[in-house]
DNA sequence: GTAGATGCAAAGTATTTGCGACAAG
DNA sequence: CTTGTCGCAAATACTTTGCATCTAC
């Protein structure tokens, strides 16, 4: 997290208004994977009167810029986090929701392998694990 | 696909109703992964009087009963598949949407052993993969 | 100054549910 | 018979959009 969403907007030329800003800064600070009305939830605290329409037009249109990931994970709403250099999955723990977010270079290589076995270019991939904690 | 959807459900002792029939003969008998709507009208083209009620209702419940699965992929609806015994993920063309499926032994060990390595029994997963047709 | 952004409420999708009528075991 | 299912329409949940107003550059 060398940059923040600020910074990535200002260099990807996105215009900066004072409802991105804020909706910048509290991604750049959340260290989880809220879902847009969390996310509202939090601007909200900053400038109440932003609405969630709002909300939701900029993570849109952050995601198209490349500056945050959306997720929809197992049967709920679509979540966020700010799209990092490091790409990673995510293990989720199906009793508390926690989420781990982890690298394999292998299976990110296994992955490239198949899609070219099928006489595919690897575009986009999706690796999510589900889980609950060993009894120890 | 030894044995049909409606084999399953007397096994399993799921209620057999004319509805339910129909569902899944045309979930039996297809081979790719409808979405709702897509599954509704098949089965209308067959009984026009079943509602799409019915037929959410139904694949949730044969979900419950390990009869189908669901996925989500990217941005659409969910949709359905028939669940067989041999596990597979999918490669889908994000040109076309044609969706291919595959197996990678390999890749659900790493993905058995990175559970592991957090201390998580895996319970289950996802893996997808987008990709777009080399041109050759 | 102007193109694009915002807030609001209304409209869209996808899916679920309450309820009286009906059918399977 | 009795319990669970069906069809219908209304309700819900999440997300998008039209429009008049406002703001960053």
């Amino acid at each position: 997290m060398s940059e923040t969403i600020e910074q990535k907007c200002i260099a990807k030329g996105v215009k900066l208004t004072d409802q991105r800003k804020i909706i910048a800064k509290v991604m750049s600070e959340s260290n989880d994977h809220p879902d847009v009305d969390e996310l509202y939830n939090r601007v909200s605290k900053i400038d109440s009167k932003i609405s969630i329409a709002t909300v939701y037009r900029t993570v849109k249109l952050f995601e198209e810029y490349g500056i945050l990931t959306k997720h929809e994970f197992k049967g709920g709403k679509a979540r966020y986090e700010e799209l990092s250099e490091s790409h990673h999955d995510h293990l989720i723990d199906i009793k508390s929701g926690e989420i781990i977010e982890f690298v394999d270079q292998e299976i990110e290589k296994l992955q490239k392998k198949v899609a070219e076995k099928y006489g595919y270019d690897l575009v986009d991939h999706k690796l999510e694990l589900y889980g609950v904690k060993k009894k120890s």
